[in-house]
DNA sequence: TTTGCTGCAAATACTTTGCAGCGTT
DNA sequence: AACGCTGCAAAGTATTTGCAGCAAA
């Protein structure tokens, strides 16, 4: 598994810098996080992560994401269900970044990725333009459109 | 206040579209809305709404702010802080439409308006082009950056 | 009069915290 | 050995629901 080596590594470092340590909850969330493109709850990733590690508890995966949040290894989402979702900021399957059409009504998620290179252009320079205008570190941007998926129109 | 007057209009027309009644709790918490480029959370709304209106109860806010969100009129968002916050979709203070800078430490929104011509092209583009391939009825979007503020650095 | 919104209180759901114990470094 | 992460159970907080009463159309 060549791509968890290239996670292990590049978190291991975060982690370093960080000066926190790399345990057997974290591997196990951050690999979980990495073979998927989906947006996981706490109870989601609570109960995958219960099969392979039985002794992991819930209190655990929400203290662990709460650290890879504030680290911004992980982004908390939340699409108005009631519970928060979790992703990871730089992914390494080649999904790279991307977006989200929202369903209003039955919440369900799109995730798309052809913002094409003006899109992308016009976003980084937004971004430093707002960056200096604020005086504001900008270090994620979150894309988010709204409304009624072919289901439920 | 012609304004009053125009938001009780727009809204008394989306009600009668929909079937539901204007009452007094909706046209508190609207004005309430129309008066702030603020965004309350739902305790903010009810401690105003109750120095007018002390009869009006927390499950009232809740509820009526279910129902403007479902009609598209109010938009919820969660900022991480653990409790949803509210703001009116088509702002009537010429106030606009606008995104947020979000910091991620202390949890300050700074709004900002200054998207111009040509990024505002741009998102419709993009709107027109995702809602034809995904098959999606866009009705509303966010974009928001997230990062540390100018405090928290 | 009928429909369906309101309010109170209780229930629910998600998330956080206290504290003793354990694993890494 | 020391530091600080971990788990269980209990606590905390935001939000939802049941039900009787009431208001607007």
């Amino acid at each position: 598994m060549k791509k968890n080596n290239e996670i292990t590594n590049k978190l291991f470092q975060n982690f370093k810098e960080k000066g926190y340590r790399l345990t057997t909850p974290r591997k196990a969330i951050l690999l979980l996080l990495s073979k998927t493109d989906d947006h996981p709850s706490v109870e989601e990733l609570y109960f995958d992560i219960h099969k392979n590690y039985p002794s992991i508890g819930m209190t655990t995966v929400y203290r662990t994401l709460d650290l890879l949040v504030s680290w911004n290894v992980v982004h908390k989402f939340d699409f108005g269900e009631g519970r928060s979702r979790y992703e990871l900021i730089d992914h390494p399957n080649g999904l790279g970044h991307h977006h989200h059409l929202i369903c209003c009504n039955c919440k369900s998620i799109i995730n798309y990725t052809d913002l094409i290179d003006k899109e992308v252009e016009l976003i980084a320079k937004l971004e430093k333009r707002l960056s200096k205008r604020y005086d504001f570190e900008i270090n994620s941007h979150v894309i988010e459109f709204y409304g009624l998926c072919k289901n439920c129109r």
